[in-house]
Order: structure tokens, then sequence, then C-alpha cells
DNA sequence: AACCAGGAGAGAG
DNA sequence: CTCTCTCATGGT
């Protein structure tokens, strides 16, 4: 199966979903570090201890008292690693004139700024360009790497080739892999876990891992 | 009760 | 450039 079909099948069945549960653009950014090798669930907890504390905002971050937000965000893990990025990335986001500055930036330039933030590495930048600042972008995580590798449309499981990825944002509009990526990551914890549920997987007739499965 | 979760950075080889 | 280690809480 190719990713084409892949996005058919799982549009089907989890439709427009219009992702990235976040209120604002600011809270996309805060949320993408905070989700780093971290359950969704955790990060919820942890923003809605952010929004007690009245931090809504990147300069709600740097004017508030760090310890303040370590104890908040601690539910999502490595908070101390966390309450560093966090504090860094929104003082050089704020420098560079907020997100609306970053909106002015074309796509290397901003892809090349977050990049050298510490904290932001491929998937929190791509997150952050497609998500907060509506940039074409196919964002690779964990999720996507293992699906696409047990569908088979890669092989070895570890790597995106850069030739698929830009074949993928190059043929897709950004509504389409902003839902692309979202039905991804739904599959991803529905199904297609690391001890994956293939039998009542919406895509397994298609899919190569399920296939084996079922192989005598 | 291990194992995993919407990674990233630093260090080693 | 490709491994390996560390960071840490909460659900299954």
């Amino acid at each position: 199966m190719d990713f084409r079909r892949l996005s058919d099948l799982l549009n089907k069945h989890y439709g427009d979903l219009h992702w990235w549960p976040a209120e604002t653009p600011e809270e996309v950014v805060i949320g993408a570090i905070l989700t780093q090798n971290t359950s969704w669930s955790n990060v919820e907890k942890a923003i809605l201890n952010l929004k007690k504390i009245s931090v809504f905002s990147l300069s709600d971050i740097i004017s508030q008292d760090p310890e303040r937000i370590r104890m908040a965000i601690r539910p999502s893990g490595f908070y101390n690693q966390k309450t560093e990025r966090l504090i860094s990335v929104a003082r050089n986001i704020e420098d560079h004139g907020g997100l609306e500055g970053l909106k002015k930036m074309p796509d290397q330039d901003l892809s090349r700024f977050l990049l050298s933030l510490k904290g932001v590495g491929r998937e929190t930048g791509e997150s952050i360009m497609i998500y907060a600042l509506g940039r074409k972008k196919f964002v690779v995580d964990k999720y996507t790497l293992r699906i696409f590798s047990r569908t088979g449309i890669t092989d070895d499981g570890t790597s995106m080739p850069q030739k698929l990825k830009d074949d993928i944002e190059d043929s897709m509009s950004i509504s389409e892999l902003n839902n692309f990526h979202g039905a991804l990551v739904n599959l991803g914890k529905d199904f297609c876990r690391t001890k994956p549920t293939c039998n009542t997987c919406p895509i397994m007739a298609e899919c190569d891992y399920a296939k084996d499965l079922t192989l005598p």
C-alpha cells in the first residue's frame, strides 16, 4: 500500500479531525515540548496546572516564577529539562516578535530557527510549523514510522526516506497533512501500539503486518 | 510489575 | 553519521 491509500483508509475511519488539541497556537508550542516522549494524558494534566497558575501564553512562561512552572508541569515527566526548554524557547520566540514574527519567515529560515532552539528537534519543530504556524509540513513521529513500516510503505521503521517525505508534502494540502498525521496518531494509540490489536484495526485488510499474523 | 508514552541532546565511536 | 544514555511521571 502507498501513503495515499493509507490516508484514504484513515480518513474513512476517523473523518476530519482538524487536529492538535490546543486552544491557541502558543498552546501548541507548549504542548509540543511537554509531549516529548510522554503520553498526551499526562500533558493535559500539566497544561491544566499551568492554566491554574495563569500561564496561557509564551509571555506568561517568561514572567512566571520558574519554580512554579516546574511544579505545574511535573505530571508530564522530565520536568527539570522541560522547564528550561519552555523558558528558553519562549524567550527566543518572543525575541523574534512572537509567533506573529515567525509567520513572516520563509519556510527554510523558520525551520532552521526552530531547530536551533534547545529543546526543539525534528518532530517538535515540524509540529510547531504546521499546527501553530500553518506551514506545509508532514510530522514524522514514532507512530508514523511504526505504521509506515508495518503497512509496508517503508521497510525499516527507524527512518523516513527524505524523498518520500518530500513526496507527501508536495502532493498533499495543509489540511490533508494536518489530518493525516492526526489520524496516524489516533491509529497508533487505538490499534497500532507496540503490542498491536490487528484483529479490530480498520486497515487490517491492507496491512502487511496483519497479513503475516494470519499466515500458518 | 515491567513496559511504554505524539523526543531531544550530549557523548562515544 | 549512527548508536547509546539520560531525563521522570502515570497508565496498563
